[in-house]
DNA sequence: AAACAGTTTAACCATATGGTTAAACTTAAT
DNA sequence: ATTAAGTTTAACCATATGGTTAAACTGTTT
């Protein structure tokens, strides 16, 4: 099996994450993803050899990048601050990149749950994350101390969601004068690190 | 045709409500709905003449459901401090009752966007908002003036996605020691009231 | 050039799917 | 009891769907 980077392989790859992500697994059409890929059907199942195979392939994609990407958490050496701050653009920078990413990992999810207790179990065990350095911040004094699980659950409500919900505010923001593509979601941007810097004074 | 609440039809629209939200329009099997309603399929056909139409039925009714409660907004003799407390309390049980719909709302329109667009219009035009009262309070000096669109898109994301990520948080939370359903909700409420307090001090 | 492995295609197949139809059933009015 | 209108069902239909197969094509090795 060619396991290189073929470029047939990276077509259906490709064409099969713009299907799935759109209409989810139960949704999306072999025949759509092989006519996004501009090949013949029979050529998806050459190269994976059923439908949730190849789900899986672009699912654990997504979970790897996803995860990866919420465990990207700076130098230790950087105040816990500016690294929240660092956060936040990298979230914003990473959503405006993959506008499709959480929905389309949610939604798998929640139909079928069972799939991703195995998938996370794969997952490498409990990444870097900011708690710690949170919790060290409350010790030294330099935070005034707070539940950073739960600060974190709002720190990634106020970055993920506006590019959840963005379907929604691209026409409803519009009927505000504010134009999402162009400087609503900037502005976003700056209020959340707003938003946090009045939790942390 | 029969209008009155009829239980079949009362039945069917249940059923496709489950269907629908969770697999979506494309998703989504009539025989699914059929099964899940206890009835034959053609009975779907016979009170809601195509998948569209039945889809269409559900979907209306989740968007009406939607933008009613997202535009209560309270007395305008309350403060304008507490009625935003009471309408975080509002979203939390209003998500509370109805967790999927958030994503099955965004998810659709995300698809099919030009069909939003349509029925947009038709929703009551720019129904009650607690932006006037917001900008009302700056007038006043009751309140430090900023963008109150962009608070109240913060505020949305603070209490939304909680709950449209909490298939996530179902399994991550776990491994921090909380459980969604009896305390971490609690507290996440308890969170963005305090969050939105500092940004109102 | 012959042999070979990997790749691609067209033609199939069985089943699932949205939808239709005509007949059977139910209920209330005459 | 008969009629009529609304409701429900089983049996269909055409097409879509995931998947398979055997043959054809391509490029590389001998």
């Amino acid at each position: 099996m060619g396991l290189k980077d073929s470029t047939t392989e990276e077509k259906i790859l490709e064409a099969a994450k713009e299907v799935f992500m759109k209409y989810g697994l139960y949704g999306a059409r072999m025949q759509d993803i092989a006519d996004t890929a501009g090949i013949n059907k029979a050529l998806l199942h050459y190269y994976f050899r059923s439908k949730e195979k190849l789900f899986d392939a672009v699912f654990d994609g997504a979970l790897e990048k996803y995860f990866s990407q919420m465990t990207v958490i700076g130098e230790k050496s950087i105040p816990i601050k500016e690294r929240l701050m660092l956060y936040v653009d990298n979230m914003f920078e990473f959503f405006t990149e993959y506008p499709q990413m959480s929905m389309f990992i949610i939604k798998e999810i929640s139909i079928n749950p069972e799939m991703f207790h195995e998938k996370v179990k794969h997952i490498k065990q409990q990444k870097a994350s900011l708690i710690p350095s949170l919790e060290e911040a409350f010790e030294k004094g330099e935070l005034k101390p707070f539940d950073p699980v739960i600060f974190m659950v709002n720190l990634h409500s106020l970055c993920a969601y506006p590019f959840l919900a963005s379907p929604l505010y691209k026409v409803i923001l519009k009927k505000h004068g504010y134009n999402w593509d162009i400087e609503a979601k900037d502005q976003i941007k700056q209020s959340v690190k707003e938003f946090i810097s009045f939790k942390l004074q």
